[in-house]
DNA sequence: ACAATAGTGTCTGTCAGACACTATGCC
DNA sequence: GGCATAGTGTCTGACAGACACTATTGT
């Protein structure tokens, strides 16, 4: 106990400038899935994967598209501060969320030394308020070849190619890069990718989700084995798609 | 080009401290494999995952055990100082390093807020200076049901069961048990393993040492199997362990 | 009718788990 | 000799890739 008492007069007087501090920030990396229409009334809409970026409206990087990110306060947690950006930016609650990566680069914002934690959140696009379903900050994720190109869903002449050099605001394009990859390797052992689909969903939709997360085709038969016992089958049917109905399913939680 | 113009005039006038800063710190979790010896002379050594602490000579926590760490200071990447603590406090350079987590807990530091981004760093014991393979900084790991038991490799009267709350420093149980995890799934899917074993190994070794780090026994026959492309023979045998001698291997780097 | 998707059956090759077996050096 | 390990052969069952096939709707 004698420790406990020294260790007590220790910390009230410890000076906590004795090493510099440095600005920390949490910057959100938001995927969810987009439907994109397709013109004949038989076929289903493609499937692709989508990043929520901002437009920066002021200094550094004016005009440039930015993941959306706040400092962190000495009150809050990281992953507090990760759930206020989602509110304040997103106007979302209770996402999907975890840590991906710390980026801390010297030189990687002009302004200062800015440490920075990413989080990677999955989102059902419906489960967002409408305006937000509808806004103009979606980019769509297309990968050919080894190029990996975003381009806005509402204006399809913005357009970016992830591989040339600082196409996006600050380190942002590396962090969603390694967004990327942490989902494609999480998705074959997690079952993360029932963040990105409705409450209820057919298996082809399901399969959509991993074909544009992974980026290849799989085949449905294996694929419904592999899924199966995850799923549950709700009675539900799919109408009016000019093609067999296809039966609606919901996850089948095996922790509960 | 008159946004770039714009841009430096607000930087030169950039406030910096508008937002409070934080300190950072980057923790260590090294890891090693220990050789613990049999006293029959036939038997291998069985091997053993052990862990690098460092007993705290100053408050808060002192007389603890803890990870090595230190500050990250303005001008040093994350890695670099990484790095830093690893020449400074286990003198030792050039080791598979990777960042393992950060840390953000408001209260996990009397002291102060601070943030920290933890390591994780993979030894050969032989390749550190003989002190240090000798020092009694090295935990032992043993799991035992949900257990996970560190003890002192010198001392075995030293011995924590990280399940109990705060036996070490800080939230550092918590960032081994992460630590651990990680490197058991890593172990599946990379190439990690062959950090942990000397230039030359026998395959027994090497098996040993997935064992200890899966926490499972495995087949010989299988393992063999499973590691065969990723490895080559060198020809040379070992000798002098009461039974059969066995091939060495080294590593086969499938980039090169 | 037919386009498009839903959903199932089944063959095949691969590969991990399992176990048996042989080989070898040192006391 | 016999202990302890090294190293291989092979059977089996599970399962993914592949493909063929049937079923069902809206126009």
């Amino acid at each position: 106990m004698f420790i406990k008492k020294a260790e007590k007069a220790f910390l009230k007087t410890y000076d906590s400038s004795v090493f510099e501090k440095l600005s920390v920030t949490t910057d959100l990396l938001v995927f969810s899935i987009s439907d994109l229409k397709t013109n004949n009334y038989r076929k289903l809409s493609n499937k692709v994967m989508s990043v929520f970026l901002a437009n920066r409206d002021q200094f550094p990087f004016k005009d440039c598209w930015s993941l959306p990110g706040g400092f962190v306060s000495p009150k809050e947690t990281l992953e507090e501060t990760a759930k206020r950006v989602l509110r304040e930016k997103i106007h979302v609650d209770d996402l999907y969320l975890e840590q991906l990566y710390t980026f801390g680069e010297v030189e990687r914002d002009p302004r200062m030394r800015i440490i920075s934690v990413a989080y990677m959140a999955l989102v059902e696009r419906s489960d967002l308020p409408y305006s937000l379903q509808q806004s103009d900050n979606w980019f769509n994720i297309f990968r050919e070849d080894n190029k990996i190109i975003l381009r806005n869903e509402k204006d399809s002449g913005v357009e970016f190619d992830l591989n040339m050099p600082s196409v996006l605001a600050f380190d942002h394009q590396e962090i969603i890069k390694i967004g990327l990859e942490r989902l494609k390797n999480k998705i074959e052992y997690t079952d993360l990718a029932f963040h990105l689909v409705p409450n209820e969903f057919t298996l082809t939709e399901l399969q959509n989700v991993y074909e544009s997360v992974l980026g290849k085709k799989l085949l449905a038969p294996a694929f419904r084995r592999s899924i199966k016992s995850k799923v549950i089958p709700t009675g539900n049917m799919t109408s009016g798609n000019g093609h067999r109905p296809s039966e609606l399913y919901c996850y089948k939680n095996n922790e509960a």
